[in-house]
DNA sequence: CCGCCGCCTTGACCTGTGTCAAAGCCTGCG
DNA sequence: CGCAGGCTTTGACACAGGTCAAGGCGGCGG
């Protein structure tokens, strides 16, 4: 390989773990020498990137697509833990534990994954305490994440669910006028990362457009009014919660 | 002070430092520094150790006693997300991120915990690798407890939750004589734990009983047959999930 | 000893959501 | 062009579990 190719491709990696937030403030050196270890992979709609029980080999970093975090129910039906979207990390969590990966990883579009590999990073830690503070915090950030999905579960129904999802990829501060959001992916998908069955969410979605409050166009959810939304948002929470 | 005390008193601390997993393979000369900035706390129940929300000085060992860790819904029903036990720690997972804790931890029975401060545990943490990587090590371990009651929540029905629970807490490999469990919570307290309400748990109980499985005689829960326990556990598994 | 107050139990009822089934709609392929 | 196989929508129905209400049981203070 010529040098300069891979000079080239140091780079490029380089600016990929920037964007990570794990990496983002640490010195352009340490960047490199991650980078040295670094893989870069591609997975198609479908692919596995590991199953659970797995023996943890590495965790990986999100540059473009989604990768669905999932467990199999003894029936064979698999229940999201997680949808992971560009610029995220995952399964860092499984690095330090014992007992391999605790769920599976497929990918729900294609996508372009930077992969980490477990003993270099580990090593690097040791001599890092400031990459390890940088983890800590990720795996803070996933604890919370678990925490929010958990108590959505627990507290909300499913038209809540649904239009928090909605309300998280809508700006903030929301506009005043209409905001369209792409769905990519299935809605059948879409059912599955809020923990119900398609049939429901195609209700819940008929029922928000009942109400006067979105616009579906196959792919296409039109928010009519944001700031209506997030006060029925509201609404839900105070009674049924 | 006198010197005398003070060394007991750190002797006592480094010991039960070592009882708690994270620091459990470390030399005793960082236990010992450690100890020094560890602060005893005693909390009896219903005391609130912290609430979602309030800025994080600091997480907890608990060396006796239970700890409820929740959030509180919109029309102030508490969720809980987890109860932890003697030996374990919480809220370390905070330590590292912004937005102060993100739920709330009320004793449930009296307590006997220690308080590690952040500032100086973090400071620590710089210039002790080792320390980092069982702290992440602990972390992951929550994520995986938080992966686990996620997917408990969204597969089994409250009567499988109900054996799981009781499951945990029998010896391994079974006994095949009947065990006897003391509940330490009220059975509410345990209803909020297994994410249901105290009609529900006690219906579970009853169709238990009716079924011969088990025998309740006020906080005392007799499992008649571990074995055959774990055996509809598993049917309810197969068919339910 | 009695009454109060928490906790637990049981019954009746209602609602959300999963399940099954049928039909509509797209998209790609022969 | 037309058909097949996915996805989505809608309806009918079943059931787990939450809610409300009415006791029962027990412990503790007066």
């Amino acid at each position: 390989m010529p040098e300069k190719f891979h000079e080239h491709r140091l780079t490029a990696q380089t600016a990929a773990l920037r964007g990570c937030s794990m990496f983002a403030d640490l010195g352009s050196d340490d960047l490199d020498r991650i980078a040295k270890f670094v893989e870069v992979r591609r997975a198609s709609r479908g692919d596995y990137l590991f199953h659970e029980g797995e023996t943890v080999r590495g965790f990986f970093i999100l540059r473009q697509g989604a990768v669905n975090v999932h467990r199999l129910g003894a029936d064979g039906t698999e229940k999201t833990i997680h949808v992971f979207r560009q610029g995220q990390s995952f399964a860092e969590g499984a690095l330090a534990g014992t007992g391999g990966y605790p769920a599976s990883a497929r990918a729900v579009e294609d996508c372009d994954l930077l992969f980490i590999p477990r003993v270099e990073f580990l090593a690097l830690i040791k001599s890092h305490a400031e990459l390890a503070l940088h983890m800590i915090g990720s795996m803070s950030q996933h604890l919370r994440l678990l925490v929010n999905a958990l108590d959505d579960l627990q507290g909300k129904d499913v038209e809540t669910r649904l239009i928090h999802w909605l309300l998280k990829r809508c700006p903030q501060p929301r506009p005043p006028g209409p905001f369209e959001i792409a769905l990519d992916v299935t809605k059948t998908a879409l059912a599955s990362e809020l923990s119900t069955r398609n049939e429901t969410l195609s209700r819940a979605l008929a029922s928000l457009r009942d109400a006067g409050q979105i616009a579906v166009e196959g792919k296409r959810i039109r928010i009519l009014a944001p700031q209506r939304l997030e006060a029925r948002f509201r609404g839900n929470l105070g009674e049924a919660d």
